[in-house]
RNA sequence: GGUCCUGUGGUGUAGCUUGGUUUAACAUGCCGCCCUGUCAAGGCGGAGAUCGCGGGUUCAAAUCCCGUCGGGACCGCCA
């Protein structure tokens, strides 16, 4: 070893010892004949000063050492005086008297700056991530990754679950997500796909009886970035035999309520235990299934008061079968035209036509433009059921009901961050139960599984499958957290026949279901227990836990928003030879082919 | 495929609206000299940007216009 103690764990109590230590220079303070180097590992920072009158050949060997060089040293640990003790300093209280020095490495000025936060650009930080995880934040964030699956570990071990891994190589699905391909030599023409997730893997392993499976997976989806949306991304899954679906959420609501007592402790969970909410209802109050529940601003429903209201644009959107709701802003009864104006602006992007609103001042003044239309009692009723007072902001949408509850889901979202009433150190979990068991695809004329298609139906709806399928709810449950889905997973159809009748309501023809899953219906014929399970998208837990709003803060090597690695410069052209070997002749549009005839050289 | 934002020394910003006292400013970093108690050390001096790229308008462009490339946010997409 390179070093007898580490760069944090040096206190008072060593006072005396010789000690030998490694690690980069963080940051050095030369006043000439004195030379002060803040030494830095990944667990902490300990002062290093080089005296000449004590040791002259340290001092001249440490005097051309600059940032991020690598150095070793041997010294003496020495007590600091009182008023020269660094309280903001885990190894403060002393500092190492410098006898030898070793350069295990010199360094290149760095790009940006490792020894203070500071933006910079995130192009420059992906170009050279290694630097870039040296600064405290990737440091803390990678650490409480760490920590956040070792736990995960660690209780799902004691619950008898076995960590299982499956294949990287498997087959495509046309269904769901983009596939990631890999050609295949061996079989000409043929290709690999790269999981979007284990979900068909972890089914099988249930026939093959380990009943309680999990694991820390790599998942992959050809689909274009998001700031929560990586091509390649890590989900916590797992499969339980024998259970329903209390079971398998009471065991993910104990585990990552025990976790986040221990692995951030600083936060609070809101409610415990965790609310639950049916699709229906969390639409009806947050617009959304995926319901930040951290505060107020519910959605309030006025379809009821429409109907010869006076105002033609509520009459006429429930004429046809929409909604009207609004959004009680509280305590922004101040915002200007312009600013109701940007609001507006905002629905819009949600294909909401426009969007109402009554301003009642703090002086008690009412201000809108529709409030003449209303009689007296419709007024007063509106405003009671939405719980107005002097200053508030009272915003309606009516339309159908999809882009009712999409643009004030959203604006509800959009006022809450404008109200600061995001707090980072509450965590709304809650669970959304009851999904319906699909949507019909109006193009496709077909049923589209709201989760996946081995979801099984709630059993008490299963008799509707054929005659009302719409009524049917499916058995599917989302864990939200603040705002962002971070985990689903359902009971599973273990019955050829349910499994039969779903593949033919969502189009599937029986020798194209046979050739694509084949193997999963004839393992169901080997004795298939009841199942079901979850999975949770691990960087997406990591980022809210670790208050970053990018997922890629969360990554060690993250790829952009295009899907390239900026710091190894993939995806690349390939030899010609090894398309060959791969059977592959390459089509490309004509301008991307200039394009990359120019990026060869 | 679409909409919006963005690009100025190594890094972070100012300047751009209203073209010309700009020889492009400031901070930090970098280089050199001085300095024995700093911890964002300090003092003095210095180097470093043809303002992403191409074209246009103009007597004159970082600044206005068009195109293009890179980056980001969002829509579509993500069973």
């Amino acid at each position: 070893m390179h070093k007898t103690h580490t760069c944090g764990e040096l206190r008072a109590s060593h006072d005396g010892i010789e000690v030998t230590m490694a690690g980069w220079v963080n940051r050095r303070r030369d006043h000439g004949e004195l030379i002060f180097i803040d030494l830095r590992d990944r667990f902490g920072l300990v002062q290093l000063v080089a005296d000449p009158e004590i040791s002259p050949e340290a001092h001249a060997a440490l005097k051309p050492v600059r940032n991020e060089w690598v150095v070793k040293v041997v010294g003496v640990v020495r007590k600091r005086p009182v008023d020269m003790v660094n309280p903001d300093l885990s190894t403060g209280e002393i500092e190492v008297e410098v006898r030898e020095v070793t350069i295990l490495n010199p360094a290149k000025t760095p790009p940006f700056l490792i020894n203070k936060e500071e933006e910079v650009d995130e192009n420059v930080r992906l170009k050279y991530r290694y630097m870039d995880l040296r600064r405290p934040r990737m440091a803390a964030n990678l650490k409480l990754r760490h920590k956040v699956v070792k736990f995960i570990r660690d209780y799902l071990d004691e619950q008898d679950f076995l960590e299982v891994e499956t294949p990287i190589l498997f087959k495509t699905t046309p269904e769901g997500a983009r596939d990631y391909l890999v050609p295949s030599r061996v079989h000409p023409g043929m290709v690999y796909a790269l999981p979007q997730s284990p979900q068909q893997l972890k089914q099988m392993l249930m026939v093959g009886g380990i009943e309680r499976y999990f694991q820390i997976a790599r998942c992959f989806r050809d689909e274009d970035q998001r700031g929560d949306r990586q091509p390649e991304f890590t989900q916590l899954d797992l499969e339980m035999s024998f259970v329903e679906r209390d079971d398998v959420m009471g065991l993910l609501e104990d585990m990552y309520t025990k976790m986040v007592a221990e692995v951030v402790p600083d936060k609070k969970v809101l409610q415990t235990p965790w609310p639950r909410l049916t699709y229906t209802e969390a639409l009806d109050r947050f617009g959304k299934d995926n319901p930040d529940i951290r505060y107020g601003l519910e959605l309030v429903d006025l379809t009821d008061l429409a109907p010869g209201c006076g105002f033609g644009v509520f009459e006429g959107a429930v004429e046809k079968g929409g909604h009207v709701r609004g959004i009680n802003a509280k305590g922004l009864g101040n915002y200007s035209r312009k600013q109701i104006d940007a609001l507006t602006d905002y629905v819009k992007q949600f294909k909401a036509k426009g969007l109402a609103y009554i301003i009642r001042t703090p002086e008690g003044e009412m201000r809108s433009p529709i409030a003449k239309f209303f009689s007296e009692e419709t007024l007063a009723m509106i405003q009671e059921r939405m719980g107005a007072e002097d200053g508030d902001l009272l915003l309606f949408v009516a339309d159908k009901a999809e882009i009712v509850y999409e643009s004030l889901g959203r604006l509800r979202v959009h006022l809450a961050g404008e109200l600061g009433l995001e707090d980072p150190d509450v965590l709304g979990f809650c669970w959304v139960i009851d999904f319906p068991f699909g949507f019909w695809d109006e193009e496709e004329q077909r049923w589209d599984p709201s989760h996946h298609l081995f979801t099984s139906p709630l059993p008490e709806d299963l008799h509707l499958l054929e005659s009302d399928t719409a009524k049917v709810r499916g058995t599917q449950y989302d864990l939200v957290l603040n705002n962002n889905e971070v985990a689903g997973g359902s009971i599973r159809i273990h019955d050829q026949e349910v499994q039969a009748k779903v593949f033919k309501l969502i189009g599937l023809d029986e020798d194209v279901a046979a050739e694509r899953f084949g193997h999963m219906l004839e393992a169901f014929q080997y004795g298939a227990p009841p199942h079901g399970g979850i999975a949770s998208g691990i960087d997406r837990l990591v980022m809210i836990l670790a208050d970053e709003d990018n997922i890629r803060e969360v990554i060690a090597f993250p790829k952009n928003q295009n899907a390239r690695d900026v710091m190894a410069d993939a995806p690349t052209l390939v030899e010609e030879a090894q398309l060959e070997a791969l059977h592959i002749q390459l089509n490309l549009p004509e301008v991307e082919e200039e394009k990359d005839m120019l990026d060869l050289h």
